[in-house]
DNA sequence: TAACAGTCAATATT
DNA sequence: AATATTGACTGTTA
């Protein structure tokens, strides 16, 4: 009951905004490579990506990256150029999102955007043989400058070179202004001294957050988009963890161990981990959680019977329940037939199950989640609460 | 207005 | 060289 059958007039907008971001700083070279671009792909049928995603059933975006990093190895194409070509994104937002993808019910429009490009490259064979024309054509391109500028003209800058030491990482001073951002990096005690905070109070409030930039010595700036960093990722991290789960469910235990979606949680992606403390049993030392002042913070003492989120709707991605093609109309490609291959279990080294830290991470959001309660309570509606 | 969702793009890792 | 990580930025959303 949650989609609407498609085949509706669609109200689109026919805004042609692509690329909406970058201000397009300074490009100038590739001289051949009308790249940038994302159009080109009217599906078979003649819709715009944008209406397809409307359209799209739902998509199992766990089963198709995971297919699509598959073709990727299996031909030897990067994921940088699958990427700027196909998606029309940079290398390092396609590892984020072949890596951990976002379950489809998660998504924005936008956010879908993505799969269904990716669902719609896999459903065709015959564009990995293009891509990987495009591999040998940027090779061979590559090459050609190469050997130009090599054994002719030496035009592009380099006034210094070979009088340097080591290497020259010519960050060169030129005249215009040093607007060159430094790149914040967090020392990792300061990363520590955040995730403390966050467990704290995952919403802190603009006073706690300004203390937090004074004792670390950070921008205001810095400690808010890393606190919405953190929220943002650790979010996902669950979603990933969901779908694991039920995957793993799915499948039962007798079969196939199959999937092991790559390597979950290991050392630490991208946050939650640093906590360690865990446990044995045998208490440490210090008390598992050290902070300061306790003082304040009365701390939400009312926490209704809390249950783990995990329990989400959405169905088993795992059992195979595809989505059927919503048309007959199969013009062209089946559209959103799902290629799906049987689990061939893939290489894939089956980690250690080292889950543990699997609860330490919800263990850590529980935090948020009081304070999503919180709100929610203020809420008259329960049907409002969305978590 | 704060939080979020998606990304970019500079660094880090592998 | 290819990938992974992550602070910051832009556009939405409630």
């Amino acid at each position: 009951m949650s989609v609407k059958s498609l085949g509706e007039p669609l109200g689109l907008q026919a805004s042609g905004h692509e690329q909406p971001q970058s201000s397009e700083p300074s490009e100038g070279s590739q001289p051949s490579t009308p790249l940038p671009l994302p159009l080109s792909t009217l599906g078979p049928t003649g819709l715009s990506i944008q209406e397809m995603v409307a359209m799209s059933p739902e998509l199992d975006t766990y089963t198709i990256t995971k297919k699509v990093k598959e073709v990727l190895t299996d031909n030897n194409l990067g994921q940088r150029l699958f990427g700027e070509t196909i998606l029309g994104l940079t290398q390092g937002s396609v590892s984020d999102l072949l890596a951990r993808p976002k379950p489809w019910h998660k998504l924005s429009l936008k956010g879908r955007e993505p799969f269904v490009r990716m669902q719609l490259w896999l459903s065709d064979p015959r564009n990995v043989e293009k891509l990987m024309d495009m591999k040998r054509m940027e090779k061979k391109a590559y090459m050609k400058r190469r050997h130009s500028s090599m054994s002719d003209t030496q035009p592009v800058e380099s006034g210094l070179v070979g009088t340097d030491f080591g290497q020259s990482s010519s960050p060169q001073h030129h005249p215009q202004q040093q607007l060159k951002k430094p790149r914040v990096v967090l020392a990792p005690e300061e990363k520590e001294a955040l995730k403390r905070a966050y467990q704290q109070k995952p919403y802190p409030s603009p006073k706690t957050i300004e203390e937090l930039a004074t004792q670390l010595n950070l921008k205001t700036s810095t400690v808010i988009n890393w606190f919405h960093n953190y929220r943002s990722r650790i979010r996902r991290e669950l979603f990933i963890e969901e779908i694991q789960a039920a995957g793993a469910a799915a499948s039962g235990e007798g079969g196939s161990p199959s999937v092991r979606p790559g390597k979950a949680s290991e050392g630490d992606s991208c946050d939650g981990t640093e906590m360690d403390a865990v446990a044995d049993d045998s208490k440490p030392p210090g008390s598992t959680l050290e902070e300061p002042s306790a003082a304040k913070a009365p701390t939400p003492s009312h926490s209704p019977t809390l249950r783990d989120p995990t329990t989400s709707a959405a169905e088993g991605p795992g059992t195979s329940g595809h989505q059927v093609p919503p048309q007959g109309s199969s013009s062209g490609l089946g559209l959103f037939g799902f290629p799906e291959t049987a689990p061939s279990a893939s290489s894939s080294t089956s980690r250690n199950p080292k889950d543990s830290n699997l609860r330490k991470k919800k263990a850590a959001n529980l935090n948020n989640i009081i304070h999503r309660l919180e709100k929610a309570a203020s809420k008259e509606d329960p049907s409002e609460w969305e978590f």
